[in-house]
DNA sequence: GTTTCATGCCGTATTTATACGGTATTGATA
DNA sequence: TATCAATACCGTATAAATACGGCATGAAAC
C-alpha cells in the first residue's frame, strides 16, 4: 500500500519521540499526542487554547514569557531545561527547544519541542568524552588527538580507558559502531 | 486568516526545532527540514531513501540497526546520545530518540528525533538540582525538601547557594520562575 | 625485527559536585 | 518580640572527572 506525505507527516508528527507544540501568540494551534500526554490532557483538549491554563497566575504566565525572547530574535531559536507540571501534580524536567518563524515577531509563531531528561540513562557522554569520541570517529589516532586538543596523548588514553572500563568494552572502537547515528 | 489542522501540522513539522523522521524498514517515508540541515541534504533528496546512504559500509548499516533494538520490542522506545556526521564531514552530537509504533515489529515504522547537543549551554543542572528545584516549585522548605531526599538541610542550602551564585540571582527562587515552562 | 598504537596498571594532582557542621544576618510572620 | 526560612560565610570530607607521568604487553604495520 502507497500513503501520501501528508499520511507520513501525520504519523510521524503524532506518534514522534517528543513533544511538539505550534503557537500562534501563544495560543495552541496543534500539538502530537505526547505533547498532550506529558501534561495530561488529550490534543482535542489543548487545541486553540493559551498557554496560560498551564500558569497558576497572570503573573506567572506574564513574567514566562520574555524568557528566551532575546535569543529567539537574535537566533531564532532557543533552548533550556525546565520543570513541566502533568495535571496530576507531577514535576517532569524537560529538554525544551523552541524556534520562532518570524525572529522579528518572535512570538507570533513559535515551534516548541518539550522531551523528557532521562536521570537513569545508561549512556551518558562527558563533553570531553565526545570530543575524542568525534575525532576516534575521524579515524585519528590519540596522538593526534592529543595534538588537536592540545593535550598530552596520556590523556586521551585515561578517555579511552574510561569509556572502556565504564561500558564494559574490549576497544574503545566498539563504543563508535553504536554511536554513529549516520555517517559516510 | 484561519487555517486548517493539517496546515499548523505541516508547519509545526517542517519547522519544529528537532530533526524529526519516519522510516518503513529503514527507509525513510518523511523527514522534516531540520533532519535533512543536520545532514547536509535537501528534503526532497531522502524521501523514500535508504537509511543506507548515511554509512559507510554494509557491514555498518547493518549492525547499527540492532542498537537499541531489544529496548524498542520492550518499552516502544530508545534514546542515547550519538555521533552524526554532515556531509561536509563534520560530527554532530546529537540526542537521538527513537518510537517504534509497533514493538512486535520495532523497525517496520520508527519515528526518530536528533536534537543536537549544546556543549555551550548556559543552564546545565545536575540531578540533585533538578530534584531539589523541583521540590521548590512544589513550596517546600529547605527542611522539608531535606527529609524527602534523605539529607542534611544544610546540603539543600548547598544547593539553593550554588545556584544562586552560579545563576546570579538573589533568591534560588528567581531562578524556578524562569524554568516552569508549564505548571497549574 | 622494530616501530607504532591501544590497552592495562602503577602513581600524583587539580577541580567540581556533593554532603555536612557551625554561626550570623535579614526579613517575614506568627 | 520571638521564631523560622533563606541567605552568607567559615570550615571539612569524599567521589568523580580531568590531566599527566612512567612502564609493560600484545598486535598490527612497515
Amino acid at each position: 500500500m502507497k500513503h501520501s506525505d501528508d499520511y507520513f507527516r501525520r504519523l510521524a508528527f503524532d506518534e514522534a519521540p517528543t513533544g511538539l507544540v505550534l503557537t500562534e501568540n501563544r495560543i495552541i494551534r496543534i500539538c502530537n499526542r505526547r505533547f498532550a500526554e506529558l501534561l495530561g490532557y488529550h490534543v482535542e483538549d489543548l487545541l486553540n487554547q493559551s498557554f496560560r491554563i498551564f500558569y497558576g497566575s497572570d503573573e506567572e504566565f506574564e513574567s514566562i514569557r520574555d524568557v528566551g525572547l532575546s535569543k529567539l530574535q537574535e537566533t531564532g531559536g532557543y533552548t533550556d531545561e525546565r520543570l513541566i507540571r502533568h495535571r496530576s501534580g507531577q514535576g517532569i524536567w524537560c529538554q525544551f527547544r523552541a524556534r520562532t518563524l518570524n525572529p522579528d515577531a518572535p512570538l507570533e509563531r513559535v515551534v516548541m519541542s518539550f522531551a523528557p531528561i532521562n536521570e537513569a540513562q545508561t549512556l551518558r557522554l562527558s563533553k570531553r568524552e565526545r570530543q575524542v569520541l568525534d575525532l576516534m570517529n575521524q579515524r585519528l589516532t590519540s596522538k593526534e588527538i592529543a595534538r588537536r586538543l592540545g593535550l598530552s596523548p596520556r590523556t586521551i588514553d585515561d578517555v579511552r580507558g574510561r569509556l572502556i572500563k565504564r561500558f564494559g568494552l574490549r576497544r574503545a572502537e566498539d563504543l563508535l559502531s553504536q554511536l554513529r547515528g549516520a555517517s559516510h
